[in-house]
DNA sequence: ATACTTAATGCAACCAAGTTGCATTTACGG
DNA sequence: CCGTAAATGCAACTTGGTTGCATTAAGTAT
């Protein structure tokens, strides 16, 4: 019953996390050196987020990106409240820690986060 | 060459300026009384979007939807900076006014933004 | 080490949301 | 009232993601 370490599985969490950007699924085949089945790509990155182990993050280009936050993050993987945001250049993700400030006509409760913008980030924007 | 106003334009036109809520494609369809094709109603959309007439907001279930800010909102359509909320019960999102505030490293450059919050609204939370 | 149980994988089929091509209709300026 | 081209409708297509099901292989018990 309980979940178990797979070849598939740690290499993609190595992937996540040894990027600091957010991957969408196309984003990591293209880092894969072994060819993975594009479901169990899936499946690997619903059971993270399903574990708290990743986020998930809509993008404004409709895709899922998927992240783990290094652990200066002070949000945890569900309703992580921070920032992110995704280069139109260079088509990256990233998490932009620190805190967004709103606020919320009352009786609303917040379950989950999805705050990204989009532009040019710092590298693209200086060309 | 410039647009001609046409009768199902009109009408979604109406349609999402009499709503206070933002309305995905088939939000519209099902408000519809005259039925009008898939296709018609998504260019007339992305008509609205082009011309600043609505803002369009990517959703954290992945779909599009479609608002016209009250004109008490600060922002025009175009990189809106306020907040939406989508309650995932009654299944309605809302433009929420105000501004909403972060900050980003040096250099980035925003053209748009996507903030998305979800979770219960407050008819629904109380319940 | 061996056998057993069931989680994880791979492949095919499926699904939902949105877009594109193209022939037809229709708004609107002359 | 005509002519031009914008807007519509229908079919086909695309992209991103999920589901069903048989097969493989972790982890555990023997
Ligand atoms: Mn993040
Ligand atoms: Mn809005
Ligand atoms: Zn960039
Ligand atoms: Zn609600």
């Amino acid at each position: 019953m309980p979940r178990r370490q797979t070849k598939s599985q740690t290499i993609i969490l190595n992937l996540l996390q040894q990027e600091q950007a957010a991957l969408s699924h196309d984003g990591i085949t293209a880092k894969l050196e072994k060819e993975l089945d594009r479901v169990t790509i899936y499946r690997i990155l619903n059971r993270f987020v399903e574990d708290g182990l990743a986020h998930r993050i809509i993008a404004d280009d409709g895709r899922q990106y998927f992240a783990i936050c290094p652990k200066e993050c002070a949000h945890d993987h569900k309703a992580h409240g921070h920032l992110h945001f995704r280069c139109v250049s260079c088509d990256r993700v990233e998490c932009v820690p620190g805190e967004v400030g709103y606020n919320l006509p009352k009786g609303y409760r917040v379950d989950n986060h999805n705050i990204i913008l989009s532009g040019n980030c710092n590298a693209c924007s200086k060309k």
